[in-house]
DNA sequence: CACGCGTGGCT
DNA sequence: TAGCCAAGCGT
């Protein structure tokens, strides 16, 4: 590892600095924002791009102020609310998520990695974010954003492996700030660095603050070698299918009968009754007497 | 560890 | 245009 070779303060002061100056202006990065309302959109962020999160998170933190408020209410609104952001057992692992805090932890968000990660839906990344972003404490955040970052600036390659290592994260904390506060706004910066400027497709490294140090830049960009990443198929998948079946429950006001769903995905039957029962298997969807389905209440 | 899991904008 | 990509998680 050629980490020794980058000087860790230099590059703290250059992306703290330059995060003060580029930061955009996110309604969970506000100091008013609770733990809640950080946990929430980090669970929205899996996957999802900013722009449309922002919409969704105003809506679900305005009708759910608390864990208690949205615990309190059906798991099928949660997905309702979720609208088209994908994914959407997000919605249900929040909920369940929710429903836990009230249970074993008088309604709050917990403070710890330790707990945070017994949450449903919350893995590595969204324990550390949660802990570092939403409590100030010192956490190791590595999303795709760091991944790339370092990948680039300290490893010199144009990407970072398709999966997550061990000495990925030993390298994150080995650069992780010592002082808590500092910790947090360097994590948030390296990814938001990576979110504007040291980009997956057409890097800007004209503006980048640590681009004189980038051992990437200095190698003079070399092409990625390593295992080609797998595209996701679309069309004709379960995926589609089930997105297609769910939009139909989600867009109705009550029960929806089982020959509208089939309306949603009417070329393939059989997939379409394969899916719709993944879906009541996910608890995505609630199966009725006379063959009728509805979120789950 | 590799895979399945939504959705839509961008190149 | 057809991929590629976006603050991952659970199995």
């Amino acid at each position: 590892m050629s980490s020794a070779a980058v000087p860790t303060p230099v590059l703290h002061e250059q992306v703290l600095d330059w995060y003060a100056i580029a930061q955009r202006d996110l309604p969970w990065r506000s100091p008013d924002a609770t733990p809640w309302g950080v946990f929430v959109s980090e669970v929205m962020l899996q996957q999802t791009p900013v722009a449309r999160v922002e919409p969704v998170w105003h809506a679900w933190l305005t009708r759910w102020p608390t864990p208690a408020d949205l615990a309190a209410d059906a798991p099928g609104e949660a997905v309702r609310a979720w609208g088209r952001l994908g994914y959407p057992r997000r919605a249900l692992r929040l909920h369940a998520a929710a429903t836990a805090m009230v249970e074993r932890h008088g309604g709050e968000v917990p403070g710890s990695h330790e707990e945070l990660l017994d949450l449903p839906g919350v893995g590595t990344y969204t324990a550390a974010a949660v802990a570092s972003f939403g409590f100030g404490l010192r956490a190791t955040v590595v999303d795709t954003n760091v991944r790339r970052v370092f990948a680039r600036l300290v490893q010199g390659r144009a990407q970072a492996s398709p999966s997550l290592t061990r000495s990925e994260m030993d390298l994150a904390t080995s650069l992780l700030p010592a002082d808590a506060d500092r910790a947090r706004t360097w994590s948030v910066g390296v990814m938001e660095l990576g979110a504007l400027t040291c980009t997956a497709r057409a890097p800007r490294c004209a503006d980048c603050p640590v681009a004189e140090l980038c051992a990437w830049r200095l190698a003079g960009h070399p092409a990625y070698d390593g295992p080609a990443r797998k595209g996701q198929a679309w069309h004709g998948t379960d995926r589609q299918a089930r997105g297609a079946l769910l939009r139909v429950l989600r867009e109705a006001t009550g029960p929806v009968d089982g020959e509208d769903l089939a309306r949603a995905w009417p070329d393939e039957p059989a997939q379409r009754d394969r899916c719709l029962d993944s879906l009541v298997a996910d608890g995505l969807v609630e199966p009725l007497s006379g063959n009728r389905f509805r979120l789950p209440a």
